[in-house]
DNA sequence: ATATATACGATTAAAATTGTCGTATTTATT
DNA sequence: AATAAATACGACAATTTTAATCGTATATAT
């Protein structure tokens, strides 16, 4: 329970891989793969979706990479996760619940206590502190 | 991601349930199974874990069941996390890694401090908060 | 042209979670 | 003593989620 993704732990490796080169430098999923013995073709989709969230900026073409695009500073952990994963919440009801059984459940309100003071957290660190 | 199990669910619910009565009245795992439309076995097994944990104190034969033992509020719902579910750690090489990649690993450190806040938060939350 | 990179939907494989089955034990009630 | 209703618990099965692969398309430097 509780535990992150691979997509989220590629990411991040990939992140802290980058981070540590030129700003304008670009990274093959290739070389991050083999570097850390990460399936070449999964973390190409996670760099992918990084893309699309703009993120990362993706360059095609052979010599083409991935470089980092946005300020990680101005990017809370939780936002990072719902970028890779979707909602952040610790019971699938605390978004869209198509729990029937919702007017008998007694742990609804404590759970989403909980839950705010988890994406709190979250929302109070940033991707910069963490890859940096 | 981070998702709570249905053993915590099943265990939060039983015991705000019991909570609800006097305290040396018992409950059993049928009554929670009906009222709250749970697998009865799947929870009866939750209790009985919790009574090996000394959270909830169980009585056999026909008019028995369990009720609460512990002092809720002693108990920090990261314990209560790790009694059900084991070690709390956003990755598993948290505790014992049998990664190999573990030297290659640029983000081991930075995600032990993400885990350190969460098992922090969760360390300073009692079962006596959540499920009051 | 070719080689090498990203892009991405579809599918398969693996792992984790969730639920069930079967049987044993305890004990209140009759 | 027999019965019924509860807990106890290991083994197994089903389901769901996560992880990984496959196949094909597109872009572009050489």
């Amino acid at each position: 329970m509780l535990k992150i993704t691979r997509k989220v732990e590629y990411a991040l490796i990939a992140l802290r891989h980058m981070q540590s080169k030129n700003v304008d430098e670009l990274t093959s999923a290739k070389e991050i793969a083999y570097q850390y013995d990460i399936p070449q073709q999964l973390l190409a989709k996670t760099l992918q979706q990084m893309a699309r969230d703009s993120i990362l900026e993706a360059v095609q073409g052979p010599t083409g990479g991935y470089r980092i695009l946005a300020k990680l500073d101005r990017i809370s952990l939780k936002d990072f996760f719902e970028k890779l994963e979707g909602p952040l919440g610790m019971m699938d009801c605390y978004f869209d619940s198509e729990c029937i059984q919702i007017s008998a459940c007694n742990i609804r309100a404590p759970i989403q206590r909980i839950n705010d003071n988890m994406r709190n957290m979250f929302a109070q660190m940033t991707l910069q502190e963490v890859t940096q």
